[in-house]
Order: structure tokens, then C-alpha cells, then sequence
DNA sequence: CGCTGTGTGTGTATCGATATACTCCTGAGC
DNA sequence: GCTCAGGAGTATATCGATACACACACAGCG
């Protein structure tokens, strides 16, 4: 491997002199600087990170910790994210977590830590506490899975109003039979413990808090969180009692495996029944029918995250902000009657 | 910082005694095993990754380059590889590449060049050339977007055959007027190059080779790469001369497009026209109608592809590989006529 | 009894880049 | 002519973990 030292011998000059002409950190005459790059060019040095980093005790790198890449909803917010550093000049890492706490915790502890100048966590399996005392230890900003308390710093996702609007809209469109999909039950929400963590929970309080202002009756039905989750729940919404003719569905996901399902038994949407997600994935505008959603403002979010952790890591000290997006219901054709 | 050195004076041995304690790499009694490691829970110790991989030259991980996340295919082929990767006890990071030249030469060259162990590629922006010279370089895995010639490591997917397997299956439906989407041309396609890379060449090699063969029609739109891409090309094909009866698409992301398209002109799937995607994405399976979709061996690509990455990192001289996995065609609604 | 071998542990040099303190030189100012 | 400021460059120590050579005790063996 080619060194520093290499490239000094070759240029004539010292070690410091090449690291200095190629980071800019002290003025180097413009003659010497010349030499050095082209001696650089000519042996193809490459800088030796884990030396730098050892040194400075910095990367420059900052992780994105996300459940699983495998998901409409974590991997475009990876994608954005890493878009969005890499503007601010960051570069980034995309890790798995596999939503356990195993895995979040290998994402702030792994030997990988000391990697990272900072870290954007998407939690589910941490507790609010354990996130806590993490968080002192690396800059980090928490992408909203949990109810945290101004300890860290968090960016959320307009969980329990969104959920609101979404209930409200099927409620304006005529809908008297209300289910929930993505969630167990209606009593008791706060007990509830789910392995998606606290989103479900908010989620659905803003569902049950609207059914119950309008005094609607409502159903739930829960089988995980993927399309084939959907599909089970539609079917056991269908074979349960009254059928409803309007869902509300946690995720964009799950909305879609509703569709699927109703349509393997016949019920048409938005014929028979209205379907609204939440997250407005990039999907829900070309399915057929496309899905209306509530669309959380990705790009605030975003942006909030990346201004919050570099502020963060600039000063580590300054005090926690917890942040939540914007929305919109995006109409589609899943809650238009014909 | 709590260094190596802080948990020896704790525990009153050696550096060099813990570090043998804490990787097992020369024998350590057990007795004093026990007395390091509870110095290193006293103390919180972790060990500092940059130090070890300057000293050692490794660092466990491998990077993995995707063109991007925000993609059905590339998200879910990330999500497996880092699955196999940990499988086989080995860190992953992810990275996108934006699918350009300089995003594909920042995976190798970037300073985060020397932070992996090993990188897997999907490449479309480098030149085989390119990937030729860096590849002496690193140990690395290219994943099949590109023809190579036996100088690299290669795992690619059946693009040609399982093109051809498309075709045939609509021909065999019974449609006469075929259409491709995501390729431009029917001539001199290999003078064509896409920013997409060579696999979006083969598959439509497969295409006009079926074609010819049979005699067909064919016509061939292009506007990218996104479901936006296949509507507009679904308004192209239906604003031209005969609308065609049965259509290839070369992603199932194109091909969610076209449906959606189609349907925006009142022309169903499969009643009116017949479609076949490629790629077999969980999303396929779900639609309505569900895709009829070319489905390549993923967990053989991803085992493939760990294997031989592991095997060149262990033997940087070995001779090259390249596998081509296989496929099969799942057929679902979109193909069958009612 | 001396000699080799094995099992444990320690000291030292090193990986490559860079912070820091230092030297040298040129030119301005009086 | 002399001092002093500051620009350009260099020598050295250091970040933390670990490869390597070495030390030492004790067992087995001829």
C-alpha cells in the first residue's frame, strides 16, 4: 500500500507538508502544492482512513440505522436520508436492525460505533430509557417510533393526527362500518405492546379518538405489518360478523394487502368498501385502485433530521428538540365513490 | 475514552493480555480470562474499531453498493445480501451509488475504500475496464448488470433466457402484437447504451430474439426507469398505430407502470392486453392484478455472491468466476385470460 | 540432571496520518 | 543595520490495538 510517507519521498518534501497540501488545514505554497498532487496522482495514493480516524478521532460518516431495507416505507426514507447528508457533505452507511433490540443495540454499540460521527436511529425495540443513556454517549437523532420525552434529540411523524384525518375522511365519504387494520384492539390501546413499536399505538388512538367522537362503530384486525398481513386481515375482517365499508390501514403496506384480499373475495374498492393508508409510498399512486394515504412530510423530516444531527454533533451539549412533520391526505381513487 | 490500556491497569495484567482475552487469538487461563472481562463491564470498555483496523489492515466489513434504495428490486437485494452477509458472520454497510460512474468510483476509491474488507456491486456507470483495474485492487463481487469476461467475479442474473421465457409465454398465450418497455429500439440493439447498464440490452436481446424466431410484430418504448416511466410508455404504445396484445416489460416496476397506465386509457390487464414483468418483487404477487413476472434465483445470487466474496477476500489470487443463476416464470393474473 | 516443549504472560515496535512545537527564511519597519 | 512578524516547511510524539519476539515456570523425557 502507498503511504503518506511515499508520496512525500516521491514530492521531496515531509509527511506533514503532503498532509497538508491535501487537506487544506495549513497553507502550503502553490509550487509545492502542485508537486505534491501530481506525486499523488502518480503513485495513486489513497488517504488510510482508519489512520485518519484513529488520529482525529472522526470519520465523517454518519449511520442510518432503519428495521429492514425490505419495507415501501424504510427504504425510501434510507434513500432520502442518505440524499440529504450527502448534500450537507456527509457520507452515510445504511445498517439493518432487523426492528430488534439486538440489533439497535448493535447499531449504537457495535464495534462499527466509534465508526460513526453520528448515528439517525428508526427504534422500535429500545426502550425510551435505554435510548437515553445511548444517547449520551454518540450524537444521535431518533426518527419518531417512539414517544420519547425531550431527552434526545427526535424527529416524528404526525402519528395520531394523521390518523385522525385519514378516520375523519372516511367518515365525510360515508362510511359507517369502520375497521382498523394494523392493530389488535380498540380497548386498552396503551397496553398494547406491538414489535412495531409506539407509531401502531398512535396510529390507532387517533382512529379510536375519532370513532368514538362520532360514535361510529369499528372493528380491528391485526396480523403483522406486511402485505401478506393485509391479505389476512381482510379476509378475517370479511368472514367476521357485518363487514366494514371503511379501512383505515397503519401502512401503506398493509392497505395494499387489504386491496388484495377483498378483491380475492369479491369486494371491489372503492365500490364496496373505502381503503386509506398512511405514509403515501411511492406505490399508492400507481396501484390500481391507487390508494389515498396521509402523506407525512418526508422532506421536512428529512431535512429536520440531518439539521439536528450536525448541530448535534457540532455541540454536543445543546439542548434535546423533539420535532414533529407536517401532513396532507393525498385523495386517491380508494375512497372515491364511483 | 476507556482504552485497552485503562482495562489492563484495572485488571492488572497487560495490554496485550486483554487483547488476547477479548479476541481469543493466543490462549489466555481461564482465571484471569474471567478477571479481564469483568474489567471491561467495570469499565464499559469497547474497543476502538479505527485502531484495530489500522494495525490489522481488516475491518469485518463489506460494503454494498446499489445503485438505490428507493427501488422494489435493489432495496429487497440489499435486504438479502446483508441477511447472508450476517448470516455468514460478517458486517454490511450499504451504500448508493445513484447508479453513476462517480458514485460506483466513490464505493471503490472513497475514503471508505479501506474500511471494507470487500464490496459488492451492482455497477452500471463503470466501464469493464474500470472494473477490471479496481477490482486488482479490492476484493469485490460485481453483480450482473454488465457483460464481463472472466476478469472479475461476476453473479448475474439470467437476463437472455430469462427474457426469452417472457416472450414465449406470450406468444404462447396467444398474443400477435408484442411490445417491449424499457428499451428504446428493436435494431442494433447493441449499439444502444442506457443509463441503466447492460442488463436492460439483454433482456431485450432476449426479447427480439424470441421475436424474430416467431415472426412476430413488435414495437418498443422507452422513458426511463420508474413506474412513471411505464405509464407514459403505456400512453406511448397506445397513441401509436396498433396497441399491442401483449407486452414485456424489462423491471416489474415498469410493469406496475404500464398497468396503471393502461388502465388510465380504459385498456385492462390481462382482458385487453397481456403483461409480463421481470424481477419478481414481493410487490407482484399483490397487485391487481397480480404480475406475471420473471423470477431469478434470488437466494442463489445472494449465496453466490457471498461465497465467492469470502473466497476472494480469503485468496485475493484466485481465479475469477463468473455464475449466471437460474429462473423460473410465475405466472399469475396478468397472463391469464379470463 | 540437563534439555526440550508447552502454556501464560509481558515489552516493544508498528500500522498511517496528523497536532504540535519548532526551525528557517524573507521582508517590513524604524 | 537590526529586530520582529509571519509564511513555509520539518521533526517528533501520538492516537489505540496488536504482531512479534521474548521471558519464565513447570512438565516430561532420556
Amino acid at each position: 500500500m502507498v503511504t503518506m510517507r511515499d508520496v512525500a519521498a516521491e514530492a521531496g518534501v515531509s509527511p506533514m507538508t503532503v498532509s497538508n497540501a491535501l487537506t487544506g488545514r495549513r497553507p502550503v505554497s502553490e509550487a509545492t502544492r502542485r508537486t505534491v498532487l501530481e506525486a499523488v496522482d502518480r503513485l495513486g495514493y489513497q488517504v488510510n482512513v482508519a489512520a485518519r480516524s484513529l488520529r482525529q478521532g472522526r470519520t465523517g460518516v454518519v449511520g442510518i440505522a432503519v428495521p429492514t431495507l425490505d419495507s415501501h416505507y424504510y427504504s425510501r426514507l434510507a434513500h432520502r436520508l442518505v440524499r440529504a447528508f450527502s448534500q450537507a457533505g456527509l457520507a452515510t452507511v445504511v445498517e439493518e436492525t432487523h426492528a430488534s433490540r439486538e440489533g439497535e443495540l448493535a447499531a449504537f454499540r457495535d464495534s462499527r460505533l466509534n465508526a460513526y460521527d453520528g448515528l439517525v436511529i428508526a427504534a422500535l425495540g429500545l426502550t425510551e430509557r435505554e435510548i437515553n443513556a445511548l444517547s449520551r454517549e454518540v450524537p444521535v437523532v431518533v426518527l419518531g417510533e417512539q414517544e420519547l420525552h425531550q431527552t434526545v434529540d427526535h424527529v416524528s411523524m404526525p402519528n395520531v393526527d394523521g390518523a385522525e384525518a385519514a378516520t375523519r375522511l372516511l367518515l365525510e365519504r360515508g362510511c359507517r362500518r369502520l375497521a382498523i387494520v394494523g392493530f389488535p384492539t380498540l380497548t386498552d390501546l396503551e397496553d398494547v405492546t406491538l414489535p412495531e413499536g409506539a407509531a401502531f399505538v398512535l396510529r390507532a388512538e387517533g382512529f379510536a379518538r375519532v370513532v368514538r367522537e362520532h360514535g361510529a362503530t369499528a372493528s380491528a384486525a391485526y396480523a403483522g405489518v406486511t402485505q401478506a398481513a393485509g391479505v389476512a386481515c381482510a379476509r378475517d375482517l370479511l368472514t367476521r360478523g357485518e363487514a366494514p365499508d371503511g379501512i383505515f390501514c397503519v401502512t401503506d403496506t398493509l392497505a395494499f394487502g387489504v386491496v388484495r384480499g377483498l378483491a380475492d373475495h369479491g369486494v371491489r374498492v372503492p365500490d364496496d368498501v373505502l381503503v386509506v393508508g398512511f405514509d403515501d409510498v411511492e406505490d399508492a399512486e400507481f396501484h390500481i385502485p391507487s390508494l389515498t394515504s396521509v402523506a407525512p412530510d418526508l422532506e421536512g423530516l428529512v431535512g429536520q433530521t440531518v439539521h439536528l444531527l450536525a448541530r448535534r454533533i457540532a455541540s454536543p451539549r445543546a439542548l434535546p428538540q423533539d420535532v414533529t412533520v407536517s401532513y396532507r391526505v393525498v385523495e386517491r381513487e380508494s375512497t372515491t365513490r364511483p
